[in-house]
RNA sequence: CGGGAAAUAGCACAACUUGGUAGUGCACUUGGUUUGGGACCAAGGGGUUGCAGGUUCAAAUCCUGUUUUCCCGACCA
């Protein structure tokens, strides 16, 4: 491409409206617009990344075995209600009507798709096992779409399933995707980690997630630095505490007035955090119900609605807070608490604690775990730096991510709800067993950008720049220049090498900014010293800028690794 | 969905408090001087001030409504 006559434009500031890294110099370098919330156009430039990154993608499915196919993303609503997740859903699904009233939805993820296609080829065992994909739009309505690239409602995502017979044969399916998956992210050279995760609205037995790992990550990864174990904060397992050995004292009702928070009533009691209990009111699928936990620990919702088999779970407004527990916000305590409460498991070991007593004001010290009752017990906390793994007891440390990529075992969750079997050996009907394989290529793109780039820009690796070299042309009304440029350009294109020229009528700093901006790995100048049969040779990220000649520009070029 | 902020030229912003011809920088056009890391001088072009009402002789400015965007939270493969 030569940027003169050419759809190109960079900005010289920032644009207001993108709040992280990637997603300012993904704007200002001219790759993506965005056109609303959490949409975005993409340009020539950002295409030929997103186009590069799905190619690496594509190769290693295809190497692995899988069928590339296109599914449409306007969908007929029913089909959602069928598999049971119309609901699950809900408001996240873009919903519209066509001109005779009837349902459509834009698809959020193809699982249904996929079964229906499956469906007209899978009679019998000897069908499977097999693997399809797409690289197809995917659409959500996020409540909050932010970070550029990162959380969008409309995206690029790779999604892949497979179909196999049992949970072992699936077990296999799977590891292949997981090893094409490690083979994918080590081509992008992405700093990510593997995690345990929670299947969420996808249902199924294992997931795993691909973290990208940065500091405007939206998960907390959770990790073992000695044994390797390493999960999403949501599923992270806390290992239970010892039993604390305090000789019982009777609970007294003390007076604190104006001291609501357990960090105010750690200075007003002059005790740590760890001696309180503390109460959370929660609306769970429109019930309430109390969440006792240590003072020091934060509650994990996810492991709540697991142990209640619950779906929706909102913290109770103040309203609903002081019917409840006829006290303002901050004095909630179980003892004598009329809605269900659910402990965590570390509370029974618990001696002598401080809780809310349900009166404005007052406060219970010296309670023991006989001076309430509780409906429900388990690990419904999050995890804390440094807390001891749960497998090998090493001090854990904590990583933020940007989920890349997920790979689930759905076991037989879509093919029973949607009515998908075969005829095993025994002539009996049996249900599939899938997998389904997701990797979002956008996100892969600002994740990328997160790890890659410098004060002066964005700095591709190789493999997903959007040209391998930029030629500079620093005088266009020196003929000589204009021709070697020229020449090399054409002779890199005869090469296969993706190439860009920057003959504008600019001056030089304006294209070394730009070039440095849009982030091309090798860089070409064609200067004065071309009367002497020389260009000048810099990669974006080192400071040399060495002297070579023309006649070598293609060779050395070559023999640089992953051109 | 709760709380907060904002919307003025392609981009970043000023003018709003105290109503009176809409301005600056970058970008763009023309001419000139420059020309290896975001040049300078001069002359220009580009705006129904998000939209709709209201108050007023007069609204970017005050009031009401509405839409959109961003931030914090909630939510989230």
């Amino acid at each position: 491409m030569k940027l003169k006559n050419s759809f190109f434009y960079t900005l010289r500031e920032d644009v207001k409206d993108e709040d992280s890294i990637s997603g300012k110099l993904l704007v200002r370098s001219g790759m993506i617009k965005k056109t609303s919330s959490g949409i975005y156009m993409y340009l020539p430039l950002g295409l030929k990344v997103l186009s590069n990154i799905e190619n690496i993608i594509r190769e290693e499915m295809n190497n692995s075995g899988a069928l590339e196919l296109l599914m449409p993303n306007l969908l007929p609503e029913e089909i959602y209600i069928s598999s049971g997740r119309r609901d699950n859903f809900g408001k996240d699904m873009f919903s519209l009507k066509d001109r005779y009233d009837r349902h459509y939805v834009l698809g959020p993820t193809h699982e249904e798709l996929f079964v229906e296609a499956a469906k007209m080829k899978i009679k019998s065992y000897k069908d499977m096992p097999f693997n399809i994909y797409q690289f197809g739009l995917k659409y959500r309505d996020e409540p909050r779409p932010r970070y550029g690239l990162i959380r969008v409602r409309e995206f690029c995502m790779k999604d892949a399933y497979s179909f196999d017979v049992d949970d072992d044969a699936c077990d296999k399916s799977y590891q292949i995707m997981k090893d094409t998956y490690k083979r994918i992210f080590d081509r992008f050279n992405l700093d990510y980690k593997i995690v345990l995760a929670s299947s969420g609205a996808m249902g199924g037995s294992l997931s795993e997630e691909f973290q990208a790992v940065t500091e405007i990550g939206e998960d907390t990864l959770v990790i073992c630095d000695n044994c390797g174990y390493a999960s999403n904060l949501e599923v992270s397992p806390c290992v239970p505490i010892k039993e604390i050995k305090e000789s019982l004292k009777s609970k007294e009702l003390i007076h604190t007035p104006n001291v609501g928070t357990i960090e105010d009533l750690a200075n007003y009691l002059k005790t740590d955090k760890s001696k309180f209990v503390k109460t959370l009111i929660y609306k769970i699928d429109d019930k309430f119900y109390a969440c006792l936990l240590p003072g020091n620990r934060d509650l994990n919702e996810f492991k709540v609605k697991k142990l209640l088999g619950a779906k929706e779970m909102t913290l109770a407004d103040s309203e609903d807070v002081e019917r409840i527990t006829k006290a303002i916000v901050g004095f909630a305590g179980p003892v004598n608490l009329e809605i269900p409460i659910i402990i965590d498991e570390d509370i029974v070991k618990m001696k002598n604690f401080v809780v809310g007593a349900n009166k404005t004001d007052y406060h219970y010290i010296n309670v023991n775990i006989s001076d309430f009752k509780y409906d429900y017990i388990g690990d419904i906390k999050n995890t804390l730096p440094n807390d001891p793994c749960f497998k090998c007891h090493h001090p854990l440390s904590f990583k933020k991510g940007i989920e890349v990529g997920n790979i689930f075992k759905l076991g037989t969750k879509y093919s029973e709800s949607l009515d998908l079997k075969y005829l095993d050996q025994n002539n009996e009907l049996k249900h599939v067993v899938m997998g389904c394989y997701g990797i979002g290529p956008g996100r892969i793109m600002a994740a990328i950008v997160e790890q890659f780039h410098d004060d002066k820009g964005i700095v591709w690796p190789i493999n997903v720049a959007p040209f391998k070299v930029g030629i500079v042309l620093i005088d266009n009304k020196d003929e000589k220049q204009v021709e070697i440029a020229n020449k090399l350009y054409t002779e890199l294109q005869a090469n296969n090498i993706e190439v860009l020229l920057d003959d504008r009528d600019l001056r030089a700093g304006v294209k070394f900014n730009d070039m440095d901006l849009i982030g091309l790995p090798i860089r070409i100048v064609v200067g004065k010293k071309c009367n002497e049969g020389l260009v000048e040779f810099k990669m974006r990220l080192e400071d040399e800028n060495l002297n070579i000649k023309i006649t070598d520009v293609v060779k050395t070029i070559k023999n640089i690794k992953n051109i």
